[in-house]
Formats: C-alpha cells, structure tokens, sequence
DNA sequence: TTTT
DNA sequence: TTTT
C-alpha cells in the first residue's frame, strides 16, 4: 500500500527547449531542465545565489503539451514526485540520476504563447502545429521510439 | 535576487539513526535518510510499488531536534529544497548527491516520544538527555567537526 | 483553460468521526473537521497556540476509503483545493463556507488502524465492516442522499 | 506545541491593487484578492471553470513588498497558512472570514517590473518610491492605523 | 543551460 | 475583481 508524501513544488525557467521521445506504445516523454534560483546568507552575511537545476520529465499527454507549449525560457510550474535511478553506462561506470517525475503543469506569465519571456528562439515546430486538435494527436515518430527507460518511471 | 521555487514535501520513514556531526562553529548538521512508498499501476495493470530514498539535512537547531527526537522508523513530515551537488572521491572520480535540506520538521503518529511506530530500538542517547534545556544545548561534540560539505549547503 | 494553482496540504487529527452520505448517484460524499495547530510568538514574545479547524470533503473512492478508515482522533495527511460557497439558510441568511476538497488523503502513524492515537472511541461501524472486499463495496445507503451541494463542488 | 501541518500553495492573479495599512506599531498589512481558476468536469462530461477568490494577507516586510510590487493583475506565488475569523459585525452579525496569512510570495512572470501583464493602470505610488532603500523604509502612514485585527493574525 |  |  502507498506509505508517504514525495512531492516536488517548483517554479522556474527552462534552460533549454524541451527534448521528446516516444515509447514504442508511442507515449510522449518530454524531459526539460529547469531552473530555480534561491538566495541565502552565506556565513559572512553575505547574499548567496544558488541555482539548481532540476530534470523534469513529462509523460503522455502531459508530455505532449509539455513539447508544444514549452520552450527555452518558458517560466513554468510543475509539481511531481522526486525519482532516484542509476544506470549503468558503456564503461561499466554506474551513474545515478534524479528525476522529477511531472503530474501537473502549468505555464506562467505571458499569454500562453510561449510564455515567461525570454522564448524569442521559439522555432515554429511546423512537424507539431501541422497536427490538427492536439487532443487526437498522434505522435508522428520525429524520434526514434525511447526504450532505455525503466518501467517504474512510468507513472501508470 | 530569488527567482523560483524549489519546494520538496515528504512525508515518510527513517531508515536508520540519524547521523550528526557539527561544524566547527558548532552548527548540528544532522543527516537521515526517509524512505517514502508509492504504488502505481505498471504497464499490464499491476500494481507496483516503488520506495524512493530520500537524503535529508537538518541544519542548526532543527538539527539538534532530529538528533534528539528522530530515530529508526520514526514517521516524519519533511518540508526542504532540494539541492544538487557533485564531490570527487578520493579516486578522482565525480559523485554526484542529491539532498533535501529541510526548513521545516515535524514528527508524526505517537505522542512525540520517537514517534511513528517501529522505533523499537530507541536507544537513549544519555550524552544528549544530560544536556537540560535543549534550546540552549551546546554540542557536545561527539563526532568530529564537520569541514566536508560546502557552504552553498548552509541555509543561511 | 486552467490558469493557477490551488492546492492545500494539511496534517492534522479529526475532531470528530467522519460523517458520510451519498449523492442519488450513489457517489459517497465523507466531511470530516481537520485541527491544525501552530505556535507563533506574539507581539509580547510569547508563545501563542492557534488551532485551525478545516472542513475536509471527500468524494467518491475517496470518500469511501476516509469513511472506512478514519476517525475521531486519526492524524492524517490531506491534499486539495480551498474552495468557497455560500448558501442561504432557511432564515434567508447568506452564509459562508470554505472547505477543501481532497484529491490525496494518507493515514498517518500507527499501522492502518485508526490511526494516529486518541481514536478511543473508535466504533466498529457494523454495517461497513460486513461489506465484502472493499473495493467493490456498494454504498449500503445509510444516510439520506445527499442532494444539498453544488454540482461545482463534485471534482470530476 | 505545534501539531499539524497548515499550508497553502497560490499560483494565481490580483483581481485589485493591493489595499496596504498600518499598524500602530508601524507594520504593514497589505491584502490583495487573488483569483484561481480551475477546470474540471461536471456530471454531463462537459468542462466546467471554477474561479476561487482568495483573500490573502501579507505581514512586515512582506507586506511592504507586495505593496510595493503587486498591482491589479499580476500574477503571483503565494505560500501561507489557511486562517479562520469570525468578527461581529456593526448589526450584531457573526461573519466568518477566511484568510491566507502569506509568508512567501515571488511575482511571476513579466520582467519584475510589475508582473505579469495586464499591469497598464499601474500607478508610480510616488508616495513610496520617494522611500529611500526599502529595506529601511519607514511606513509614511498613507492610511489610519490598523486596530481592527486580532493578534493571532501576526505571524510573529 | 534559464531567469532577474 | 484577475487571467487565458
């Protein structure tokens, strides 16, 4: 039975345009790097800035609005639950990763057209907007499908 | 100036003791780790349960009051940023952490003695509960100073 | 479209047992009064104790699951939304309700049985605890359908 | 001793500029009306918006903050306690009041010069900006005191 | 790598 | 009363 809270509250800006893949059942999986930005008084009281830059990963249709709406620069809410993994690379080295695994999204400042600023590289994605209703749209397989993460990412 | 939100909220099990060291200033850094179970269904339906283990610091006086009340088992409510970070071992190699560093404790179930049920093993900690009045409790020094962590870690 | 965040984490124990009744659609509607206490200085420097008491509602599974499991005393962890209503009484009165509507609810301490201690007085509730498995448990209709909320108040 | 967790999470916009007094000991209290908008399902399938007016309060240097920053239209992080009041009114009447007693705000949006769009009557409140550093800013008592608050208001 |  |  469930046992406990894991829940992440964050709102930032991305560092980059959000990257998509899709599983082989043709899910969306949209990670993006975000950013949040704290000051705190370091020992001298002196103001410290400290950014963290946080892995967001989006699935399915979360995952899809993810990939159309969000870009570089995109201020967004996102709250999800924090995931540890470890992989183990092609030298044999394990690497350990931490996830933000996104149950609910939302885009913050402008007018939901890129949002928050800063989106001036915003590339039209013609291979997205040539879909018609985004509610049936079909992934159409820009990439190659993901197969390389675990199920237990999947959050259903 | 600040810029974003970066809030954690668990609510789980510690897995052990907690472990506290004390800077040289003589700040507690308490450090325990909270396991927090969820369940979801896999891709065929099932139920799958997955724990994620969650690295949490208590800075200063909350330090001092994990130290004091937090055991094995103890259920706790844990509110934090979460913060990365990367050491090099003394093999040259790059590790790299994530922790949740607390601003806010609580303890839950029982009567805020141990709390949380399967704190069994309780040991009493005389060199702790000799101290009288734990806000102005002076470490007493039971480990080494703590010089290792860096002081982007320090919340204030 | 959705614009903003509303959500209300709280922990705390139930003033009272969990009243439940059933929409005509034979949704279980669950209310339960929540204490939250907190301890703020006040403008002398003394510790001042505050209780908030919060009306909880649970719908359908949910409210199922809150009937079943908590009661009077049970710790217990809540998430929802804060939402405000006002109805007329019979005396033509305006009155004001702010109740939070929960999407996540998870027992605290103890193991499952009522929870959270003080729950002395816990009654066997017969007539649930003959239902069969309860996830397929019909609602046996103890109470009157209820028929006096809104249907904004129904989450789905 | 504190007992409970009692906390609000706000993503939303100010229906009004902020309404700022001040105590007699000088501190500011500055309220503002925020809106939440959220969509859900009725009974018939069809998506239903919902907008929740929060009444949210700011204390002390937060409240010179968002006196000073907010105005009809930003939008806004909110982090607070859900506080209960009843006041007696002039005609003998009980009313019941429920507050956000904010102690975390962040603007969203817009390039920290107003927030979030929709900003356009913002007013200079030249009565303020004549203030020197804010952080020293001695409250020039544009309004009569505030007496009308009970000191469980006052978050410290 | 973002943002202010 | 805001916003999209």
């Amino acid at each position: 039975m469930a046992r406990g809270i894991n829940k992440a509250i964050l709102v930032g800006n991305l560092g980059n345009d959000p990257e998509t893949r899709y599983t082989q059942g043709g899910m969306a999986v949209t990670k993006v790097s975000l950013a949040t930005t704290s000051v705190r008084k370091d020992r001298d009281g002196n103001n410290q800035e400290k950014t963290e830059w946080h892995r967001v990963t989006f699935f399915g249709k979360l995952g899809e609005i993810a990939a159309e709406y969000l870009r570089k620069g995109s201020q967004v809410y996102v709250e999800g639950r924090i995931s540890y993994s470890e992989h183990t690379g092609d030298d044999g080295q394990k690497r350990y990763y931490t996830d933000i695994i996104a149950d609910e999204m939302q885009m913050l400042g402008g007018r939901g057209e890129g949002g928050g600023g800063g989106s001036q590289e915003r590339s039209p994605r013609p291979q997205r907007s040539e879909s018609a209703p985004r509610s049936q749209a079909a992934p159409s397989r820009q990439q190659a499908p993901v197969d390389d993460f675990s199920d237990d990412d999947i959050p259903f």
